[in-house]
DNA sequence: AGGAATTAATTCGATTTCGAAAAATGTAGC
DNA sequence: GCTACATTTTTCGAAATCGAATTAATTCCT
């Protein structure tokens, strides 16, 4: 055969993405989803079968007519890496062709790292992955702090590493592998997981509160991705806080990024000192009541309130160490957001934790590679 | 011929959208611009020549080469009207079929207007719009105040309006009119208008801000507007004001809508009588320096930079009533927002008054009716 | 003036997609 | 078992698009 021109491989790799997220589809319900003609989607599929991507063996009889044939991703076809990496640690997962979990990996950076430290853990994590897979790696995705520019490949800004400036991690990463690299901000990978596996499934506008070493939003709206002229879009860890008349230039993370929180509920000074394990020890906090809980509440009460009314997201997900306060904080919140804005109905909100766990970041770098692969031209 | 499929349609649609914003094009940069191949330009090109939409009978010589064979749009092939509503006034604006304004028309409603008499009178404008041309009317666009709902064409809620709540415009205007008509929220349709007539023309994301009796935004991020969960996004003037421990669920708008600011420069309290023409009243305020001034100024500065955080746009552009205050406003708000955000490079924010007048809202639903429409099966 | 170089537009066979009809595969009722 | 019906899948001629080659229109160079 001819070598297939790139709309039909697009179209093919739309066709699996679809299938990755609907539970049973078929040649004729897929053909209605991608908006082609019942005979376009049999060929492709036929193609997708014959390459061993897709499965056609099962069978789903409706109320009546012809059951249909219905299509499973092949899991052997091939694996996805995705890598999330932070100032702190590097957390890499491997995700099969169907997008189910094979393996996960954690790897610790050394205190005060460079960006060569970076890399290399980095390199290392998805060798390890590598290691317990037969089939091809297809797609390396990357969750990087700061700033980046996912379109050049390349990771701008992050104060917490060393040198961390204008990195070309793309292209690093595809001289050590036979495999596409895409590049994505941490907690914009997050709302990818989020879409992916969590319950933002079908959401076209939502939006994800990451509160961790520092504080930062990820905003999807129109179900894309917003970045922001300059790639920092949902950077509110640098507003002022209190918002009017901050002291000594303090910013909204220095009172409710994740440490900070901690630190509050506590009882402990701004220089405090912090455990080893904040999620654990934020667990350890859960059941507070009283003043140090309710004014960390307040707190963010006041800013999801703002971020609603900026953004009138459906749902607005918590995410990170934060969530070890369990549901009880969320809700607590909620119920104090018309205390700062007596007009707002706050039926229409919704903030809730995110039943994905510690590895979404992770998670979100595969899916963003699984999501812009497609399949190789024959 | 046969019935053209939809698809052709809407790619001949593009094409012409295309031309509308481009000086001069030919057959192989449209080819280009539109992602198909030289062949498929040509063909379409030459449809749309014979159906009487476009010429080809420009030269342009480059460098060397044969020359192109500009095409421009016949403005004479149709024309589209733009109408927004507020609950004072309907401006409506007619533009021909290349985007030449033609005429503008306004009118007044009564003091307390009910929906009925809102509804008249945008009728009535666009009739008025009517008799000055021969060539047909291709569609209308509304810029109606308050939410809305585009995909289904009705008005939501708007509390300056009588029994404005649910209201289908998009169907009441299709029996009176025999054009497609399409609905979406005045500001959002000025930030329609600042990409195809202003200084927008080539940003993917940016930011209207629009105080007027309230404050709102639009907001536009990778070429798109951000409508939100509830058609609600951009509604900050629903802020409390100060953001921290305002008094009596004041809000932004309280401070910052137009009213509020001519009243906050004229040194006149809250209820102080406001002037028939607020933009010559703010006009004449606009080299007032001192306490009223500065006060007003870092206002908009906290809100600016609270905006730029959040959503990295390009440029902000200030509309409305406020422009008349004139250039000084926005670059003393501009220099003053390092006050409030202390570790922000103010060299990334752009903010400035829109170059579009006070048509823009008109402008901007008529561009809205021009973006939509697609040329008719044959 | 004439030929080489350059860029635009068109032609035309091959590829891809469409769309309606036909075939396939089941259930429901008698 | 047989017929009617419902639904999915495949078939196949028509329509649309592509892509490489050709033709067209101009400048540059000698």
């Amino acid at each position: 055969m001819r070598t297939k021109g790139a709309d039909q491989l697009a179209l093919q790799g739309q066709a699996l993405l679809h299938l990755r997220s609907r539970r049973a589809s078929s040649r004729s319900s897929l053909a209605q989803s991608l908006d082609v003609s019942p005979s376009t989607a049999g060929l492709h599929v036929d193609q997708l079968i014959a390459a061993g991507f897709l499965d056609d063996s099962g069978r789903d009889q409706g109320a009546m007519g012809r059951p249909k044939r219905t299509l499973a991703l092949r899991p052997d076809a091939g694996w996805f890496a995705g890598v999330e990496l932070t100032a702190e640690r590097v957390q890499a997962i491997q995700i099969d062709f169907s997008g189910n979990t094979l393996s996960k990996h954690l790897d610790f950076l050394p205190s005060n790292p460079t960006t060569e430290d970076a890399i290399n853990t980095v390199t290392n994590s998805i060798k390890t992955l590598d290691q317990s897979n037969k089939s091809p790696l297809l797609g390396i995705g990357i969750g990087a702090p700061g700033l980046v520019d996912p379109d050049k490949g390349i990771a701008l800004d992050h104060s917490l590493i060393q040198d961390w400036s204008d990195v070309p991690i793309v292209d690093r990463l595809k001289k050590q592998f036979d495999a596409a690299v895409v590049l994505e901000n941490n907690l914009r990978a997050v709302a990818i997981a989020e879409r992916w596996f969590g319950a933002g499934k079908d959401l076209a506008d939502y939006v994800i509160i990451g509160p961790r070493s520092g504080f930062g939003i990820a905003i999807v709206q129109n179900g894309r991705l917003t970045r922001g002229a300059h790639h920092a879009a949902g950077e509110i860890g640098r507003w002022p806080w209190p918002l009017n008349g901050a002291k000594n230039n303090e910013t909204l993370e220095d009172y409710l990024s994740a440490p900070a929180a901690y630190r509050r509920l506590a009882g402990l000074s701004n220089r405090g000192r912090l455990p080893v394990d904040l999620h654990t020890a934020l667990a350890g906090l859960a059941d507070t009541t009283g003043r140090f809980w309710n004014r960390l509440v307040a707190d963010y009460a006041r800013v999801l309130g703002l971020i609603h009314l900026m953004l009138d997201a459906h749902t607005c997900y918590l995410h990170g160490p934060m969530t070890a306060l369990g549901p009880r904080f969320c809700e607590d919140v909620l119920a104090t957001v018309p205390d700062a804005f007596p007009n707002l109905k706050n039926n229409s909100i919704r903030f809730t934790p995110s039943t994905l766990g510690d590895n979404a970041g992770a998670l979100g770098a595969a899916s963003l590679a699984m999501e812009s692969w497609i399949p190789a031209p024959i």
